[in-house]
RNA sequence: GCCGGUGUGGCGGAAUGGCAGACGCACCAGACUCAAAAUCUGGCGAUGGCAACAUCGUACGAGUUCAAGUCUCGUCACCGGCACCA
């Protein structure tokens, strides 16, 4: 018997052996494989074996392209700032910058456990001055471009983190980060333009290799819309409403209009009798949350007192204020058909406004509407002109035709708002604007980024929504670049998503002076081939990054539009019962024992072997006994055999042919847990063989190069003790032979009307006749009546079907 | 409400329309052992039968097909995304 294995001393060996000589090194010769890995906030909790599955996913993948010839990027950074840190310095006292710091060397140290092939010569770190240097110099060239731009108007507000957020980080009227009900303020914000690149956003969606599911959610949050957009005139007067509609086919059925209470003429529109109730509701509306708005879908509404006159008919209608209309989309004012849509007709039913019916449903009219009408399927009635036409072909008509008749313009909407770039925090990239009484916004020069973040006495947000910089008095008065007088900086911070949307950069050229990345460079290593992260992303971070890399295309830093060519998402590791793991649920579980018992090696199979790696998994310890006896007889088979000198058999070459293209091909289909199923099955079967008649080496030593990707500590072991002086990941993929896969007999299932009543050994290359006779025979007495038809599927089943 | 996804043994899960349950966990039995652990061998969907075997079985109901977990239609359940977007 062979020395028993023992992964504390194999990966320790390993790991200094590979300290000394790298496996995946840049010869400038080998193509580049950028796999890169959503990387990770340093929070003070570590990693947990959820953290551990994407890891191992990117690093499995990484020398998988290691062997297929590659030089790998892989490299690993910290996306530091944000308000963990920042609150725990309130809390505690500890600058964030220490905090950080110590979370960063903690999680390093994890993972480093895990013992992927990371360059941390690549490191980058988003609160690294020379790193956030050019995340504010990406603002300022965005400002001189006019796409960053100041607003006073109501942003989402957190109460409890006290900052305002982007539409992004809004879920469900509550923060994505704290879960508070989200309200509005009046505060004066940085925006970035991001509506304008919504069309390329969109349309640059069908380049991109990533699941489909992340490219709808995309889609869907940009939402595009087509319609047109229709002037009301105010009756009696000269002043205009414009409103947007998806549906101009139905202009002739507005009964009615309503603006969102925020709407500009929202007040002016009251007559002395309403003025009152007008004002209280929008004062009333302007008060309430988000979520409140959300929840509550009766309508609410008041009538402003004035008419608006619909322009194809000239009829008389209300003008309403309710805050079912939005104010920050489209014109926020709407024209209501009742008839056909179901929130129009709500209000319409709870206010007793008239219900005209402009669409014959299967070319009915229906007296008394118990719902709206929605589809544009159907003929058009009591709309004029347009009577007798389809509404499907009218929708699509109607927008060119109004423009025409000079009533409007045909045009388009999106759901997505510019992004609210600002945060009244400390512990994030200081944003590079002076503000000077003569000369307006000025940016800070480039020459003089990065702009440090300085020193505070006190984390806490002031009472007045302002950063705590703007208690530093010397740091915020300043002269002006631009005429030299008494000015004043922007206090305002970035949010976490400025460094994260360009990092991945920053890894190939992470030492520059002079630039962001050198153009050789990016052109060289970029965009990134493989991206690994949880699809919690989907939207905000990678939306974000698509638009920086855009705009990066547009004043010439790169030479791509689109940062990820491909994306994996994996799904995430939970406790018992699909809990997620956190530490207030008392769920985590730690890599660190696991990896003390078992070994590296074996954690990352298991990580890879507790389901389909796009899929969420719950956690359980046990199953990883499993795989550390798998890998113990893996070793005992090679460590027993490898010394035999046993010539191939038919049986061995074949087996080996067939591991090679079943593992390949589920690597390739990113079937991650069914490549450790196979390892398995194909163990079992290398232990049977060599029961019999041994093995042969090179078979031993393909099931080690196929098993590198996955248990490297283990396997660069076993290729030495196979007598090999070069690291295993020195080999090249192995290859299948399409031939030598090829069975010489095979089993074949003989069914009557499908259900199987035999099993036979047949030839591979038996001819349809002679198959059938065997399987006939083979059925014997079972064969009575007649037969129908008879069914040979090579290789396969035989079926005969009777009545 | 709309849009996705999923539904298979006690459990995790596997199956280019072709023998459902690979592989593993747990469990049961046997071998080894003074004994236990480890290891090895065998068993392990349900029902009936001593047995060979038979019947049923992939959420539920229809359908297409020689053949359906897989394709089509409908229903239910759970998960995720969006949610008054005019």
């Amino acid at each position: 018997m062979a020395t028993p294995y023992n992964h504390r001393e194999i990966e320790q060996k390993w790991r200094k052996n590979w300290e000394k000589n790298p496996v995946n090194v840049n010869d400038g010769k080998k193509p580049k494989y950028y796999c890169l890995d959503m990387f990770p906030y340093p929070s003070g909790s570590g990693l947990h074996v959820g953290h551990w599955r994407g890891y191992v996913i990117s690093d499995v993948w990484s020398r998988y392209k290691m062997l297929q010839g590659h030089y790998v990027i892989h490299p690993m950074g910290w996306d530091a700032f944000g308000l963990p840190a920042e609150n725990y310095a309130i809390k505690m006292g500890t600058h964030p910058r220490k905090s950080t710091a110590d979370n960063i060397s903690n999680i390093k140290r994890q993972i480093n456990e895990i013992a992927a092939v990371y360059d941390w010569d690549m490191e980058v770190n988003t609160t690294d001055p020379e790193f956030y240097k050019w995340t504010q110099w990406i603002f300022v060239k965005m400002f001189k471009e006019g796409l960053a731009y100041e607003k006073e108007f109501p942003i989402n507000w957190c109460p409890s983190c006290k900052t305002g957020l982007a539409n992004e980080e809004v879920v469900n009227g509550c923060c994505e980060r704290c879960g508070t009900g989200v309200t509005k303020k009046n505060l004066r914000q940085w925006m970035l333009r991001i509506t304008k690149y919504a069309d390329r956003l969109l349309d640059d969606l069908d380049k991109l290799d990533w699941p489909e599911k992340v490219k709808k959610m995309q889609a869907d949050w940009i939402g595009k819309s087509y319609g047109a957009e229709v002037n009301f005139k105010v009756d009696g007067t000269d002043k205009e409403i414009t409103v947007y509609t998806t549906r101009p086919d139905t202009l002739h059925g507005a009964t009615f209009m309503v603006l969102a209470p925020e709407h500009e003429m929202a007040k002016e529109l009251a007559v002395d009798e309403t003025k009152k109730a007008v004002e209280d509701y929008i004062y009333q509306s302007s008060m309430r949350s988000s979520v409140d708005r959300m929840q509550d879908k009766d309508k609410t509404g008041v009538f402003t007192g004035s008419y608006a006159v619909n322009p194809i008919n000239n009829k008389k209608i209300p003008i309403w204020l309710s805050d079912y209309v939005l104010a920050d989309y489209g014109t926020g004012a709407i024209m209501c058909v009742p008839a056909h849509d179901d929130r129009d007709f709500a209000f319409a039913k709870k206010f007793g406004i008239p219900i005209v019916q402009v669409i014959a449903k299967d070319g009915q009219s229906i007296d008394n509407m118990e719902e709206a009408y929605t589809d544009a399927v159907g003929v058009m009635v009591n709309s004029g002109d347009w009577n007798g036409m389809e509404s499907a072909v009218l929708k699509k008509e109607a927008p060119m035709m109004i423009e025409k008749m000079g009533l409007g313009k045909k045009t388009t909407n999106y759901k997505l708002r510019d992004w609210v770039f600002s945060r009244q925090r400390y512990w994030g990239e200081p944003i590079p604007i002076i503000h000077c009484p003569d000369c307006g916004n000025v940016p800070v020069p480039e020459d003089q980024l990065p702009l440090l973040l300085p020193e505070v006495e006190s984390y806490q947000p002031t009472g007045t929504g302002e950063s705590p910089l703007a208690d530093i008095e010397e740091w915020v008065n300043t002269a002006c670049p631009c005429c030299g007088k008494p000015a004043k900086r922007e206090t305002n911070t970035m949010p976490q998503w400025a460094g994260s949307s360009w990092y991945f950069l920053r890894y190939v050229d992470n030492k520059n002076k002079e630039e962001l990345v050198s153009k050789e460079k990016a052109s060289k290593n970029l965009p990134v081939d493989m991206y690994i992260g949880g699809v919690e992303h989907a939207v905000l971070h990678l939306l974000y990054s698509r638009f920086y890399t855009k705009f990066l295309y547009d004043i010439g830093m790169v030479d791509f539009e689109e940062p990820f060519v491909k994306l994996f998402n994996q799904g995430m590791i939970t406790g018992k019962n699909g809990i997620k793991m956190s530490k207030s649920k008392g769920n985590v579980v730690s890599p660190d024992d696991l990896v003390r018992d078992y070994g590296c090696d074996s954690l990352r199979m298991y990580e890879m072997f507790v389901g389909p790696p796009e899929l969420d998994a719950e956690w359980d310890d046990r199953g990883i006994d499993g795989v550390y006896r798998f890998i113990n007889r893996f070793w005992n088979l090679v460590m027993d055999n490898k010394d035999k000198n046993v010539t191939a058999t038919r049986e061995m070459i074949r087996t080996r042919h067939k591991m090679v293209y079943d593992i390949t091909q589920r690597l390739e289909s990113f079937s991650l847990n069914t490549v450790i199923s196979g390892f398995m099955e194909y163990n079992n079967k290398m232990i049977e063989m060599a029961k019999k008649d041994g093995i042969d080496k090179e078979t031993l030593e393909t099931s080690v190069i196929l098993m590198a990707p996955f248990a490297p500590h283990l396997c660069e072991e076993l290729w030495e003790a196979m007598g090999h002086s070069e690291s295993v990941y020195e080999n090249q993929w192995p290859q299948w032979d399409e031939e030598a896969m090829k069975d010489d007999e095979k089993e074949i299932a003989v069914q009557i009307n499908g259900k199987t009543k035999a099993v036979i050994t047949l030839a591979a290359d038996i001819d349809k006749d002679s198959a059938l006779t065997a399987g006939k025979e083979a059925l014997g007495d079972k064969l009575s009546g007649n037969i129908v038809k008879e069914i040979y599927v090579p290789g396969r089943i035989i079926n005969i079907v009777m009545k």
